[in-house]
DNA sequence: CGATGCGAGTGACGTTTGTCATGGGCAACC
DNA sequence: GGTTGCCCATGACAAACGTCACTCGCATCG
């Protein structure tokens, strides 16, 4: 019998998921979590075969949960589900050793079969994930770039991020500008969603 | 029996839900579609009592359908099953004749009790959402702001937001400003989100 | 028929961005 | 112990953006 925790932040997809493997017969669900620090607790206190973790959710990511199980290298597999194929998140999943990665496009039979595969020691990543992440190129961006991405994306000018970040609006400029090139941007707006678009951000 | 047809882009949630409906003895699925314009080709193929539909969609959102079975009078009742409380797609789905709406956030075993409550002909909208509705100001916008919002939001400059609309920079700037002016925004960037949060693009 | 509102435009002005050169401090890595 | 890369900063210039005032045509509505 294969233990799972299932995270997911949308209730309605959490239930609907979880009544889905339930009826599998190797597959139980021994716990539910609709965040990221929650499902950490319950790992923690359960000890599944799997935790199966949207990326996206309160307080911690999937990816941030998935990082703290290895670091603690606590046995449970860890198998991500997502809406977005972006590459940056694939690539930080298998540096935190994530085994098995799926969107959300993908129909639900391949899910089950997925969780085996990993439960069993194997990895499922589906072969065009696989191949975008390796052509995609690594996240250019300094933290200080991304920091002053993030706040320009929300509006903010360049005076308003100096003061959250405590730099000089000039040298905020400078971050935005250097961004912008390095990403191929013609300014920050499109700067911005260029690096979300490929989850650096 | 209640004949449902369901919408939703997202395999594995379609997937998911469809295997939880079809679980309750009053309800069957009839028919499913992964974008706007497969559902509203089924729903004029199978006439179901009430069509199940997430917003976001390829092709046709999800309110675009509610809009063409509303204009085309069949009898088919919609229920929308989103992820965002946005006030203005609520607004907009109200005035699409739209019964059920209700968020991916709430739990499943709201769905079936929303599904039928609406194919009896009742409305099923949860009280906070009908406050958040009723609150909200109107979207202030008009079309040609809107337009210029939608190109300005991924990062083209006045010139080529211009090109791309048919109008003269100037025009295009004045749009913009105005816009941000409306929304209390500081420039474009924020001008551009809060609109989208409230649904109004 | 006049008022209103929207689309479209111009010109001007100041502010904000984007770009570039240049410099210093600091840590890491041969 | 030098080189490299990141962080932080300044100054200067050009380009883009935000704001305001004002005009025109046109459709709709009272």
């Amino acid at each position: 019998m294969i233990r799972i925790v299932l995270a997911e932040d949308q209730a309605m997809v959490l239930g609907a998921i979880a009544a889905l493997l339930d009826m599998e017969p190797d597959l139980t669900i021994v716990g539910r979590a609709a965040d990221g620090a929650a499902a950490l607790d319950l790992v923690r206190a359960l000890a599944p075969d799997i935790l199966l973790t949207d990326i996206e959710m309160p307080h911690l990511t999937g990816l941030d949960v998935a990082l703290a199980l290895a670091d603690q290298r606590l046995a449970t597999r860890t198998v991500i589900v997502t809406t977005f194929a972006r590459p940056g998140y694939l690539a930080r999943a298998r540096a935190a050793g994530v085994r098995g990665y799926l969107l959300k496009d993908t129909p639900v039979e391949q899910l089950a079969a997925a969780i085996r595969v990993v439960a069993a020691g194997g990895t499922f990543i589906p072969a065009e994930l696989a191949a975008s992440a390796w052509e995609a190129s690594v996240d250019p961006l300094t933290p200080r770039e991304r920091d002053a991405l993030r706040l320009a994306e929300e509006g903010l000018s360049n005076k308003e991020i100096a003061r959250r970040l405590d730099l000089s609006p000039g040298t905020v400029r400078n971050y935005l500008s250097d961004a912008a090139g390095k990403l191929g941007a013609g300014n920050r707006i499109e700067a911005g969603r260029i690096a979300r678009a490929n989850g650096w951000l």
